[in-house]
DNA sequence: CGGACAAGCTGA
DNA sequence: CAGCTTGTCCGG
C-alpha cells in the first residue's frame, strides 16, 4: 500500500479539530476508519480516533510535513458508527464528535477482535408480532406493563445478530442469563466490546449499547421506548432509540421498538403502520388492577396523605407495600454526597434548595450560591426529603407494623424483613417486588408544568405495575386521562389527547425544541434571532441566569443553527435538545 | 486540553 | 525590570 494518510480527532476535550499524520508501512493493515491510536500533538502524546484515510495528495498539508502515527492503540467504532456520531453531532447540537466516539469506543483497549461465536437456537417460545414486524422492515409493538419481554428477544435472534437496548442494567442481567441459558451467543456491553464486535447472536446493554459494535447486525430492539433513562441527562442530550431508529435506517435493517405506553415520538414513525399489539383483552390482563383513590372524599383529613383505602393495604400483614411520594417536590434539604455535611446557607445557616438552574437559594434570607458543598467543594447532592421522615412515622402509626423509609440519599438497600416501604421515586428502582404500590400523592406528577407530564406520569404506573399486581393512586382528578389508561389498560387514551395537543402547539415529535442556559446562552440567542432559517425564541423566566426556548420545524435545522452559532469566549453554554423536563 | 508566549501588574 | 499572573493562540 502506498503513503497513507490518517485525519485523526484527539481524544481532547475543547478541541475540536482534526490532524492529517502518516500511517507507517507496519500499522497499515491494523489502521482503519475508527481505531485508537496515539499521536505527538503540540508536543504531548495523545489518543484519537480515525476518522478518515486519505490517499497521499488529498490533503491540504505537504506529505513531507507530516509527522507519523506514534502508536496503533486498539480496535474503535466501525466507520458506520463514525459516520453516525457526525449525524449526531447535529441532531442533538454538540458541535463534536468526541462524545459519541466516546461512547463508542471499547472501556479498556482492545488489541484484536475475537472469532465471532454463533449458536443455533433452542426452540422456544417466540413472538410472531416481533417476527412479523422484523419481517415488514420494523414498527412499534405495544406490549402491556406485566409481559414477558423474552418472546420478543428471542425473535430477533431468530432474525439475525440483534443490538437490544433496555433502559435498566438490572433488566439487561435478567435477559442475558435467560439467553444464555436458551443457548444464545450474548455480549453484554460495554464489558463484552470485543464480543460484541467479533460476532455473537445479541449485543445487549442500557442506553450507551445504541453506540456498541453489532457484527453483522441484522435487526435492533429498543425495549421501553419510552423510558427516560434512554435518554442521556448530560449535554448532549442523545436518545438512545433517536441513535437506533437512524443506525437502522443506515444499515437497512429492521428496528422494533417496544413500551407498553409508546410515545408520541414512536408512533408517529410508524403511524403508516400503526401501533402493533395484542388482542385487546389480552393487553388488558397485562396490565396492574389500578385503584384510583379520590382524595377528595377523603373528609374531614382531606390533607392527611393515610387515607382508608391506604389504611387497609397497610393493615393487611399479609401484603407487602410499597409507597410512593414526592411531597417536597424540589430538593428543600440536601446533604453533600461526599462528605454527607448537611447544605446550608452561608449567611444566615438555614437549609438551602437546590433550583433548577443548579444554585443553592436560601428561602430565608435570599442568598444565592453555585451548587457546591461549602466543606468539601463536591458539586453532588443527596436530597434528604424530611418529608419522607415524617410520613413514615405517620405511616407506621396507621400500619401497626415497622416501615422502612427509602430515598435516593439512602445508599443501603432497606431492611429485607420490613413489608412496607415509604420514600421517593427511588422507592420504584431499589425495592423488590410487592402486592400493592401506592402513589400518595399523584396529582404533582400528573399536573406537572411539564409537556411530558402525562407520558411521564403514565410510564409511572407502568413501572409500579411491573413490581406489583395492584397500583393505588391517589389524587385530586380522578378523571384524568392518564389515570383512565390505566384503569382501562388502553395507553391510547392519553396518547390521542397527547398527539393533539403536541400538533397544536408544534411540541415534538411535530416540531424540534432545545432548551439554552448557562453564561453566554444570551449572546448564541441573539446570534439565532438574527438567523434567517425558521428558528424561534422564546425566552423562560430563569431566577438569575436567562433560559431560552429554542425551536424550528426539524431537528436538523436546529441543530445545524445551533452548531453554526459562534460562542462567546469563556462561555458555557448548555444546550439540551429535545429536554425531558420542560 | 495544555504549552508557549506576550502583555499587564507589582514591589524593591 | 525581574518575577509573577492572566489572556490568547495553536496544534498536522
Amino acid at each position: 500500500m502506498p503513503g497513507r494518510i490518517a485525519r485523526i480527532l484527539p481524544d481532547i476535550t475543547g478541541l475540536d479539530k482534526r490532524f492529517d499524520y502518516l500511517v507507517p508501512a507496519d500499522m497499515a493493515d491494523r489502521i482503519v476508519v475508527g481505531s485508537l491510536v496515539r499521536i505527538d500533538l503540540h508536543g504531548r502524546r495523545v489518543g484519537g480516533w480515525v476518522m478518515s484515510i486519505h490517499g497521499v495528495g488529498e490533503t491540504l498539508v505537504e506529505a513531507a510535513s507530516l509527522k507519523e502515527v506514534a502508536k496503533f492503540s486498539g480496535c474503535g467504532p466501525t466507520a458506520e458508527l463514525i459516520d453516525l456520531a457526525e449525524w449526531a453531532g447535529v441532531r442533538w447540537a454538540a458541535a463534536r464528535q468526541r462524545p459519541f466516539l466516546v461512547t463508542a469506543s471499547p472501556p479498556r483497549m482492545v488489541p484484536g477482535l475475537p472469532e465471532a461465536r454463533r449458536t443455533a437456537l433452542r426452540p422456544g417460545p417466540c413472538s410472531p408480532a416481533t417476527a412479523e414486524l422484523l419481517a415488514s422492515g420494523g414498527g412499534l409493538l405495544r406490549l402491556p406493563p406485566r409481559a414477558d419481554l423474552l418472546p420478543a428477544v428471542l425473535a430477533a435472534v431468530r432474525h439475525g445478530p440483534a443490538l437490544v437496548v433496555v433502559p435498566a442494567q438490572d433488566d439487561v442481567a435478567l435477559i442475558a442469563a435467560r439467553l444464555r441459558r436458551a443457548n444464545v451467543a450474548v455480549a453484554i456491553v460495554p464489558g463484552e466490546w470485543a464480543q460484541a464486535a467479533g460476532g455473537v447472536d445479541v449485543v445487549i446493554g442500557t442506553r450507551s449499547a445504541a453506540w456498541a459494535p453489532c457484527a453483522e447486525m441484522a435487526c435492533a430492539l429498543v425495549i421501553d421506548e419510552h423510558d427516560e433513562a434512554l435518554q442521556e441527562e448530560r449535554a448532549p442530550t442523545w436518545h438512545a432509540r433517536d441513535v437506533v431508529a437512524e443506525r437502522c435506517r443506515r444499515a437497512g435493517v429492521p428496528c422494533v421498538l417496544i413500551s407498553p405506553v409508546p410515545t408520541v415520538t414512536a408512533i408517529e414513525w410508524y403511524a403508516r403502520d400503526g401501533v402493533v399489539h395484542p388482542p385487546r383483552a389480552r393487553e388488558r390482563s397485562g396490565w396492574p388492577t389500578v385503584a384510583v383513590v379520590d382524595r377528595r372524599d377523603e373528609e374531614p383529613w382531606r390533607r392527611s396523605l393515610v387515607t382508608s383505602a391506604l389504611i387497609e393495604r397497610l393493615r393487611d400483614p399479609e401484603r407487602r407495600v410499597l409507597c410512593v411520594s414526592n411531597i417536597t417536590g424540589r430538593a428543600r434539604v440536601l446533604a453533600c454526597r461526599s462528605c454527607q455535611a448537611l447544605v446550608r446557607c452561608e449567611v444566615c445557616d438555614a437549609a438551602v434548595g437546590l433550583t433548577d438552574e443548579r444554585r443553592l437559594v436560601c428561602k430565608r434570607c435570599g442568598t444565592d450560591r453555585p451548587a457546591v458543598c461549602q466543606a468539601c467543594g463536591a458539586a453532588a447532592f443527596a436530597n434528604l426529603r424530611p418529608g419522607v421522615t415524617r410520613l413514615r412515622e405517620e405511616l407506621e402509626a396507621a400500619a401497626g407494623r415497622p416501615v422502612a423509609q427509602l430515598t435516593a440519599a439512602d445508599d443501603r438497600p432497606p431492611d429485607p424483613h420490613i413489608d412496607v416501604v415509604v420514600g421517593t421515586e427511588a422507592v420504584l428502582h431499589r425495592s423488590g417486588p410487592a402486592d400493592v404500590v401506592v402513589f400518595l400523592e399523584f396529582d404533582s406528577e400528573m399536573l406537572a408544568p411539564r409537556f411530558r407530564a402525562a407520558e411521564q406520569s403514565l410510564a409511572l404506573l407502568v413501572r409500579a405495575g411491573r413490581l406489583a399486581p395492584e397500583v393505588v393512586v391517589q389524587t385530586f382528578v380522578p378523571d384524568h386521562p392518564v389515570l383512565q389508561a390505566a384503569v382501562r389498560g388502553d395507553p391510547d387514551i392519553v396518547a390521542a389527547i397527547e398527539r393533539d395537543r403536541r400538533l397544536r402547539l408544534g411540541l415534538p415529535p411535530y416540531g424540534a425544541l432545545a432548551l439554552l442556559s448557562g453564561t453566554g446562552a444570551d449572546e448564541v440567542v441573539a446570534e439565532l434571532i438574527g438567523h434567517d432559517g425558521g428558528i424561534e425564541v422564546g425566552e423562560i423566566d430563569g431566577h438569575g441566569s436567562s433560559r431560552y426556548l429554542v425551536r424550528s420545524a426539524d431537528w436538523m435545522t436546529l441543530g445545524a443553527a445551533l452548531n453554526a452559532a459562534e460562542r462567546p469566549t469563556g462561555s458555557r453554554v448548555r444546550i439540551e435538545v429535545d429536554p425531558a423536563r420542560v
